[in-house]
DNA sequence: AGAATATATGTAGAGTTGTTCAGACGTTAA
DNA sequence: TTAACGTCTGAACAACTCTACATATATTCT
């Protein structure tokens, strides 16, 4: 939490925190600090990737790219106590990166971001795991 | 850490932590079961995550999307002060996320990982921020 | 050589996060 | 109604993370 207030360069970004020697480039940090997100934009996409920093929310949302699925059996597939993947669930919850299906007493959570989806799938691929089926292979024809 | 060991299902995920009651829907438990990556895959991406999921550190890595930038100019063009900037590209550099070219008493870095690229691109995306030039968007001819 | 510069590192303290346990709540079955 | 169930929540604690400050190292300049 840096806290800068990035509207219009030109001046410096806040008092205290500015390169106390000159600018290297200077063309290019303007360049690059004009076409710096919004503060808040930034926020929110470290607080997205923040959610996914966790091996247990990870496993919860690898579970639910294929399909809806409630706590008790998110629980057994991850490994996690059915308070962890609630707790899990709750933060996923608030930026909307699952929603809940209630039935009975059951609660059947899926994916609500395609988004997200994307970057999970993106991520196995970095990771090496070739995604299985959800990695469709190009073939020749 | 939940350090779920997971080899092939149909063994209980380990002891004192499986679920208390009966599965919902067993056979969906076990094909996702099947499907979830290792451990060490899940971990290792949480980990890249975990380095998306700080403003400052997504600041650096969105300047570095446009070439490679000097620590000073880093600082500069983030907001961070210059200990916080090195700081940050020490743990985005063991994970080979960014390289150093040194220079004199200068160190420049850059992106090393397209994957990383990627993830930031589509984050921006989802975060509603345009892209500007980075997201070319598919016009009609 | 010494001074100034650019970057890197150690460390300490505040703050945050994940996990566990206990218990709450609403729902269904007996 | 009471009991069992599935899920949710709150509190406590350890583990971790970020930031700031001080200092270290390496390079260039005079």
């Amino acid at each position: 939490m840096t806290g800068t207030v990035q509207g219009m360069p030109t001046a410096p970004t806040r008092p205290g925190s500015e390169c106390a020697t000159r600018l290297v480039d200077a063309e290019k940090v303007q360049a690059v600090r004009s076409r710096m997100p919004a503060e808040a934009d930034v926020a929110e996409l470290a607080v997205i990737f923040g959610l996914l920093s966790d091996p247990g929310r990870v496993r919860i949302l690898i579970a639910l790219l294929e399909g809806e699925m409630c706590v008790c059996d998110l629980a057994a597939t991850t490994g996690l106590s059915e308070s962890g993947v609630s707790h899990a669930l709750r933060l996923l919850r608030g930026p909307r990166v699952v929603q809940v299906r209630r039935a009975g007493r059951r609660a059947y959570y899926s994916l609500a971001d395609s988004h997200v989806r994307m970057l999970l799938d993106l991520g196995l691929t970095h990771v090496g795991h070739a995604g299985q089926d959800r990695l469709k292979m190009v073939t020749n024809s």
